[in-house]
DNA sequence: TTTAAATGTTAGGTGTACCTAAGATCACAT
DNA sequence: ATGTGATCTTAGGTACACCTAACATTTAAA
């Protein structure tokens, strides 16, 4: 049986798909132009794709992926995808999506899910103020609500970034009290519940 | 300029570093062997490499790695290594061998260093088998060396992921006992030397 | 020391993915 | 509708890394 993959196949299909994803039609000049070859060298490799059934493409024709073409290249494009995210999430600065071009095709299923597993574990969650306990901290992500709100909130302090700590938690009705910047600030429970942050874990 | 690197010229160099490092005269066979390829492949390739410095090698002579060859070699492996710890890092369990082996070629200095720096924030200490002592425990991270030494573990079930415990510690020559699944194991000192632990810190 | 087995090399060939140059087709402006 | 520039294909060729089959050399045994 033969292989019918190879991360150059794989680099048209990732291609291929992102011009889909972006409601493009492919043209042969743009694939030579994004992958940095020939454009009678994609030609030549529209053909071999469309007899192993991974592309429908007759010549000068439009180009369309099959099911397992676009399978494939979806795959490879959620590799791309993860492996900058999680380039980012190691702390990797340059380069990130070149690096991750490299990359996509060397990872495997196995492997793509273990960096998901892994990003979760130290990916922070997201909840809401005025759900927080005693002690617990977090930074702030944004604010749901009017302007109204967020003028209120920018008023204190309290904007995207801000980094705060819950010292005395909400009751049913009362308002939470929290510490900021080492000051001390009340919030009430109405608002507290516009106010979204992260936390660890 | 002509590129003087490749996937495949690095598979030999790294394997020519693996050689060397275990004082043993390099052989095609040996090379045939272990990277899957046909001797006449092997030898055929072992010129381009003289042509292009990589090694010091006329027919039928030794092969040596010229400084040149060694240092990419040696990056090569060095990158595999840390692979194989990383997969394990993040709960890779099956095949982190021949998944080190793809990703190795695609592992820039950049990233390498940025894997580095994320896994000394880890929780876990990672230790070989050889030295630890009785009681201590741990998670089979990877096994470093050859295919060989990696088949003779597997048919152990010293697989990564699994979970063993010290009995007896090793001595200066003698093997150390370990427990899997409940059941008891001996294994050589040379052997406990290439296997990697996680153990709590 | 001769010889057989093991090991290594050469010759000739395959498949993949690229190239340039030249010719074919398309698409639009006149 | 037609000619021209843009786009695409074909033809012919390169480099790489591999293969098998046949031949050469080395090594170790008799």
């Amino acid at each position: 049986m033969k292989k019918i993959q190879s991360p150059e196949i794989e680099e048209y299909l990732e291609t291929l798909c992102r011009y889909a994803e972006e409601g493009r039609q492919a043209r042969v000049k743009d694939l030579a132009g994004d992958l940095g070859i020939s454009a009678a060298s994609v030609s030549q490799m529209l053909k071999k794709l469309s007899e192993k059934n991974l592309i429908k493409y007759e010549k000068y024709g439009k180009i369309r992926l099959t099911k397992k073409g676009e399978e494939i290249g979806r795959s490879i494009l959620r590799k791309h995808r993860l492996v900058e995210k999680f380039l980012g999430f190691i702390g990797v600065k340059r380069n990130v999506h070149e690096e991750a071009c490299l990359l996509e095709h060397a990872i495997s299923d196995q492997v793509e899910e273990a960096i998901i597993k892994t990003m979760k574990k130290s990916m922070k969650k997201i909840r809401v103020l005025a759900e927080m306990k005693n002690g617990e901290s977090g930074i702030v992500l944004f604010i749901e609500g009017g302007s109204t709100a967020c003028k209120r909130l920018t008023a204190m302090g309290l904007t995207p970034g801000t980094k705060i700590e819950v010292e005395r938690e909400s009751t049913l009705i009362g308002p939470v009290e929290i510490s900021i910047r080492s000051s001390r600030l009340a919030v009430g429970r109405g608002l507290a519940k516009k106010i979204y942050l992260a936390v660890d874990k």
